[in-house]
DNA sequence: CTTGAAAAAACACATTA
DNA sequence: TAATGTGTTTTTTCAAG
């Protein structure tokens, strides 16, 4: 077994760090992955072939891990959006839980530490399509209880965003981590 | 004012509807929006120039929001993702707390019904910088508790699917519906 | 909506800094 | 590692039917 294959079992190249430029390269193809690697070099300071290059990087390392169209909700009859908790006897993760992935109203699937086992975020047609999911989900093996927060209303909803705040204020009132 | 500008101000073209093949667009575009008119229009059953067109239209009616690559939260340093319940006194939705939104760690912003006001996404390099967050939501006027629900293991997570499910399990010993 | 041809990119090089 | 320059290929785009 060769390197690169023993890295693609890895799922990621632990490779080479994503640097300043890559951030910013990072940055302008979460708002807009469509424009000319002319005018992505242009905006961080490179030439085209130059930013082909980085890009294709990023792919290979898994860095991009797609490039998606982002749909808005209306426009596919989905203005329902809600996140559900699920508690379970025993282990939660269930083959026959996870079989709810084939939902395409299901987005998203965690485990959580806290009061609760799971955590879904689903978008449906209306409440009915809801309560059709939710009866789904009673009647999985293990499930004991769901507690739904229904969305009224979204006022960020983005990507993951490459940028990181750097200084966050320190808490107030609250004694040095030793780390 | 025409009848253009007026749907701009409305955000969206109520304009023609999102029929079955705008669908099998917006699928493929979901998984992969990198390749070419021809092949999209190869997938679909369209010459190149229609499923271009159709493209055009989708994006011109704001169906398709955006075109976005897809970061791995590892690669950018941030590996702790967390949702976050807020409660606040008197109405939540305070231009104090919107402020939050220009942090790049948080991701989505919902008011909600339920027992709590508001729900955060957040993701962060660690706990350190999670806690930084809450300290500054603490901060916030009106805020008066927050719980985390801190992420062990997501299994799946992906953007709006144009597809529905169209027949919903009948839940088991209910009655019917009136509508 | 299709076919077919143009214009404009993207892409793959080699060379140089 | 990146810039420049060349040529090739592919894709986009615009005709016309």
């Amino acid at each position: 077994m060769d390197a690169e294959t023993d890295d693609i079992q890895r799922n990621k190249h632990p490779a080479r760090e994503v640097d300043a430029i890559d951030r910013k390269i990072l940055g302008v193809l979460v708002e807009d992955a469509t424009i000319s690697y002319a005018e992505l070099g242009e905006r961080v300071g490179l030439s085209p072939p130059a930013a082909h290059e980085r890009v294709k990087r990023l792919k290979r390392s898994g860095a991009i891990r797609a490039t998606s169209a982002i749909i808005d909700p209306r426009a596919v009859k989905k203005p329902l959006l809600a996140f559900v908790h699920i508690d379970t006897r025993g282990w939660g993760k269930t083959p026959e839980l996870m079989a709810v992935s084939k939902f395409p109203e299901v987005e998203e699937i965690h485990t959580v530490a806290g009061d609760t086992c799971m955590l879904l975020k689903v978008r449906t047609e209306d409440t009915r399509a809801l309560e059709g999911l939710l009866a789904r989900l009673y009647d999985t093996p293990g499930v004991t209880s769901t507690r739904s927060y229904v969305v009224l209303s979204t006022y960020l909803e983005r990507p993951v965003q490459p940028e990181t705040t750097a200084e966050w204020p320190a808490p107030k009132h609250m004694a040095t981590p030793v780390y």
